[in-house]
Order: C-alpha cells, then structure tokens, then sequence
DNA sequence: GTAAATAGTTAGCCGTGTCTAACATTTTAA
DNA sequence: TTAAAATGTTAGACACGGCTAACTATTTAC
C-alpha cells in the first residue's frame, strides 16, 4: 500500500529529504541525530519505507528517496512551510515554537485547509505596499488588549 | 502520570464531555458511535482515563468526568473552537473539513500558538463594522487567483 | 594488515490504540 | 418471570513506533 503513511514515515521522508539538500550521502546516524530517535528505530522505518517504495537502502548503505518518496517529501515540506510562514509570519509567533508547531501538525492539514492557508498567506504578505495596516493593527491588539482606535477610524472610514 | 495525553485519550474526554452537554447519562455506546470506534477499545480507554483519574466509571455504569477531566476536556474543546472558527470563517473552508482538521490538529496546538490565533480571530470577526474589507478582499484574491485592483487601490489610499 | 572505533542491524521488549470473538450483565417485553 | 435483546467486558491478536542489548559489518588508524 502506498497510500495512508502515518505521521512518522511522513517525518522520515521529510528529514531524509532536508538531509540531502545538505549532504551527498544520507546515513542512518544523520537521520537518527536529525529526528531525534536511536538508530535501530531508524532502521525499522527505513525497512517500512523500503517495503511501500518510498526509499532504497541497501544494507549498510546509504539512504536515497525513490521517486514517490520525493514526491510525498515535498508535500510534506510545503505543509510545514506554509504553517511556518502563517504562524511566525502572521501570528508573529517565536521562529522555535512555530516550527515545533508546525513540525506537529503537517502531518493533518487537509489537501484543502492548505491550499486556502497557503493562498491566505501569499495574500497578507504580498500586500502591494508590504505588510498591511490591519497586521500591524493585530499586533497592538494582541499586545494591548484593544484595539487602536485611529486605525478602527481609519477601518471604518474606508467602508464603501 | 496526570500529564501528557495523548492525542486519542483527549479524543475520549472530549467525546464524553460533548455527550454529557447532550444527555444526563454517558455510556459507553454512545462513545462508541461518536467516535467510531467498537465498543472493547471504548472500555480499554476508559479504563486507562480512570487509572489517570480523568473519568469515573463503574463496571456497567454509566462514564463521568472527574474535575481533572473536565478541566482536559474543556481545553481541548477551546483548541478546537478557535481552530475551526479560524479555519471556517476566516479561511472560508466547508464546515465538514474544517470540524475535521480542527479534531486532528486540535491535539497539537501549543498554548502559545492558541492564544495567538484566538486573538487573531478574535481580532478579525470582531471588527467594529462587520467582516473588514481584507477578508472580503482574500475571498476575491483566492477564487480569482488575482487581487480586485478596487480594494488593492482603496488599500494603497489608506496609507498613513 | 590487523585492531579499534564507528556504523548499522537484529532480537526482543514495551506502550498505545485498534480489532474480533466470546462471554457476562443488565434491561425490556411477552 | 423469564427469554430475548441490548449493553458492556475480557481475552487475545495486530500494527505502529519507540527502546536496549547484543551482534555484525565497515572504516580508520596504527
């Protein structure tokens, strides 16, 4: 079955593919130091993805994403990003907690939640003239508890 | 070990918790129906939530939460309120999946990240005049794969 | 070229959460 | 009031994903 990966061989991929824009070679110890795992549960997921024909790994040998791995390693990686960018960017949330955050929930956004949060965050942050008043206004909300009250004029003045 | 649920035991709370808001009695059948899942591994579950001293439940009886549990539980219902309020009224996503994702990520929101968005959507639905232009704006920008150059100009005009 | 260090694997365990099949209890209704 | 239906539990299996301990293979350095 190719379909369905849980959440971990989905981070497998993810950090084998990270790993390989960095390096040559992917070895189980990078992988192991990278996730956070010892090496045997390396091992056994690299077995896993080599049975659903998402990786090769020849015994003692180096790791390499075949086509399909690459192609759900990028999926992957463009979920995380997008969370990234949303929640440092938008939210204004620390860079660390952000990628723990996002880190967690790539795995579960829908096809559809991504394409709209995706398309929300090119929106704000392409603003023709940089980042739009009403994020600056969210941030004096969030800091203050209320809102600005020139740009709430301004907000209610431009109504049409 | 109070701390530390995982996502599935949330999942559980939260069930009963919403049941109970429903219904005076909470078995374990209903669980079973809300969560799709057969009735042993309700049981199993239960059984582990009692251990934790989140339910109490007595052989045949009927399932309640203790004070810790609600307390769980109530967390978990404000993750996933202020995720699916985000996702379906500022996104615009259909309800179904927005109640969707909103479960599945419901379990991996940090405290800090929560906040950050129930201000954020806060801050956008309660706009003092309604839903603010912008998001009417996104709207156009995402089923139109362009910006309406009417608001992009009123956006521009408004630049202190 | 061989010994030590490093890298990788296997075997076997644990905890979580699911399932089915079989059994026990409680409720309902004839 | 007792038989059938509904409800709930136990036992035993499985998949996932992690771990340690012990082993094997490869690389490095002397």
């Amino acid at each position: 079955m190719i379909s369905e990966q849980t959440a971990s061989m989905e981070d497998y991929l993810e950090a084998i593919a990270k790993l390989r824009e960095e390096e040559p070679e992917v070895r189980v110890t990078q992988i192991s130091k990278r996730l956070g795992v010892k090496k045997p549960s390396v091992t056994a997921a690299l077995h896993k993805l080599s049975e659903d024909g998402l990786v090769q790994h020849p015994r003692y040998g180096t790791v390499e994403l075949t086509r399909q791995g690459q192609r759900i390693a990028g999926e992957v990686m463009r979920r995380h990003e997008v969370l990234f960018r949303f929640l440092s960017e938008i939210l204004g949330i620390d860079q660390g907690i952000a990628q723990e955050d996002a880190c967690n929930m790539e795995h579960l956004l829908s096809p559809t939640s991504l394409e709209k949060l995706a398309k929300f965050v090119e929106f704000v942050l392409t603003c023709p003239k940089g980042e739009p008043a009403w994020l600056e206004a969210f941030t004096y909300y969030f800091e203050h508890g209320e809102r600005d009250q020139e740009i709430v004029a301004r907000c209610l003045g431009e109504e049409s």
